[in-house]
RNA sequence: UCCUCAGUAGCUCAGUUGGUUUAGAGCACCUGACUGUUAAUCAGGGGGUCGUAGGUUCAAGUCCUACCUGGGGAGCCA
């Protein structure tokens, strides 16, 4: 009878040793002498691979030359107890299988280290190596605990629409989603492009944000957050920007901008602890290979309080900083990373929630403070990232959102249903957006946004 | 998009102020040695139109121009 398969991470944690079992997975090296070989085997589910004992004398050479690095085998064997350091536990080999073979020549993983750039160039083989396993074994647990966090606590996960009608969020360039005939789009009488002939009867495009559904989703349920795909058509070349990335926008009625801090400091504090505790041999390996103050760090975001203060509390203290700034700093012009970064880094050494910016620099729909110059936004700025999240109160007073929209040139009768909410039953609210691979960046350490999403999308790059 | 650095073997790099016949090294790979290895070790071997296209020069991996690709920084933001 064929035995059952057994993942190597339970193999390696037990202690019922000298039974039969079998294991699969791809050979990470392949050692020995002519006696002897010794075969590192990992199937993923953890970093940790398994010792594959083989004598040789018991098997067919053909076969043994053909396990090589990458290849794909199958081992019928006893688990037993090392006899070599290393390892507590091995298995020797009885039977093995190889599903294919993988020509030294050409694989272009070999047992040394590469570069994250090569690694870049080679996506679909990536995820064989112990750091990317690492890395989307720990982004695995983090889209978990996102919805273990809001579930756990009376959130309904909301899908928003990826095609969506509305051009209104101001976020940034958006991908034009179109059936038209590019070499030849139907015409309009004064020559423009016709796209009431579109697929939607209107122009469309992919969603920069969830956020004005989301608050649609709030007012009747209270609360509510998406986590999917955003796509943002801006030229961004830099190592925090992706033109395909994946958000968390939870929004919360009865919120106000208190209430959203509150949120989101325990939110990422939850995802943070939660990485420690369920992802513990991955980080400790990037600790080690890339990062040697990583879990020192999260530890530290964990056990203290975020600093809460003002935008304008945030420009009294740039403007006393002993640190000259290549953008001079003033009340009215938005943070630059050197500002945010000296902040965190050397201000207050710890994340840092800023609130209440100026309104002219912030988007609509956020709630006006009484003083006519703030509005209730919220940045919460991370060390090493820089700006993790972004949210703030909602403006739900009919009429000053819809100054806010006049004023700042937006198309009322493409708002019409999101200015409804706030003529039927409208109340206080507040949201926050989370950018997935920044978080992702934090808890792993990793320093380029494209090394944690497995298939990044950047300007002029959609490989894979 | 702007600034800046880089592109030489499968990978990581060296290649002096342009000039010593076939452009080097380490790792990887192949062959051999070794009774249990831990990124094993030791010996030998194969492997390169020097990112692309022009240009300067008696002579270009090396200098100039444009473009492509990648890294770092900035802007936009999450």
């Amino acid at each position: 009878m064929e035995q059952r398969r057994s993942f190597i991470k339970d193999l390696l944690q037990s202690t019922d040793v000298d039974r039969d079992i079998n294991a699969k997975g791809w050979v990470r090296t392949k050692r020995g002498n002519k006696q002897v070989a010794f075969v590192a085997l990992n199937d993923g589910s953890t970093i940790n691979n398994i010792q594959i004992v083989i004598d040789i004398a018991n098997f067919d050479e053909d076969q043994i030359k053909n396990i090589t690095t990458g290849a794909s085998i199958s081992v019928n064997g006893t688990l037993v107890k090392s006899m070599g350091k290393g390892q507590s536990v091995e298995i020797q080999a009885k039977e093995i299988k190889i599903y294919g073979t993988a020509d030294p020549e050409t694989y272009p993983l070999q047992k040394k280290g590469h570069t994250l750039e090569f690694l870049r160039e080679i996506a679909h083989l990536r995820f064989r190596t112990n750091t990317f396993g690492a890395i989307f074994r720990i982004r695995h647990a983090m889209s978990f605990a996102v919805h273990k966090y809001f579930n756990d606590r009376n959130f309904y996960y909301l899908h928003t629409p990826i095609v969506t009608g509305s051009d209104a969020e101001g976020a940034g360039e958006m991908f034009r989603v179109s059936t038209l005939d590019m070499k030849n789009p139907p015409k309009t009488e004064d020559g423009e492009i016709d796209f009431s002939e579109d697929f939607f009867g209107k122009e469309t495009n992919l969603t920069v944000s969830g956020q004005l559904e989301a608050e649609l989703g709030a007012t009747a349920l209270s609360n509510v957050y998406t986590f999917g795909p955003t796509f943002r058509a801006e030229n961004s070349n830099t190592p925090r920007h992706l033109a395909e990335f994946w958000m968390i926008e939870p929004e919360m009625a009865f919120y106000d901008i208190d209430d959203d801090m509150d949120l989101a400091e325990d939110f990422l504090k939850y995802l943070i602890k939660y990485a420690l505790e369920n992802c513990k041999d991955d980080l400790e390996f990037l600790n080690k290979m890339y990062d040697n103050e990583l879990i020192e760090r999260l530890n530290s975001v964990v056990e203290n309080k975020f600093e809460r203060i003002t935008y304008t509390e945030a420009i009294d203290v740039l403007l006393k900083a002993d640190q000259k700034f290549e953008f001079p700093i003033k009340w009215g012009s938005d943070l630059q990373s050197e500002h945010e970064r000296y902040l965190v880094e050397k201000y207050y050494k710890k994340p840092v929630m800023v609130s209440d910016y100026p309104k002219i620099i912030k988007a609509f729909y956020m709630k006006q403070n009484d003083d006519g110059k703030t509005v209730r936004a919220l940045d919460v700025l991370f060390p090493r990232i820089g700006e993790i999240i972004g949210g703030s109160q909602r403006e739900e007073v009919y009429e000053k959102l819809l100054d806010r929209i006049k004023e700042m040139g937006i198309p009322e009768k493409d708002m019409w249903w999101y200015l409804e909410t706030r003529k039927f039953g409208t109340v206080p609210h507040s949201g926050f957006g989370l950018g997935f691979e920044r978080l992702i960046l934090f808890v792993t350490g990793m320093s380029n946004i494209r090394d944690v999403i497995p298939f990044p999308r950047t300007p002029k790059n959609a490989e894979f």
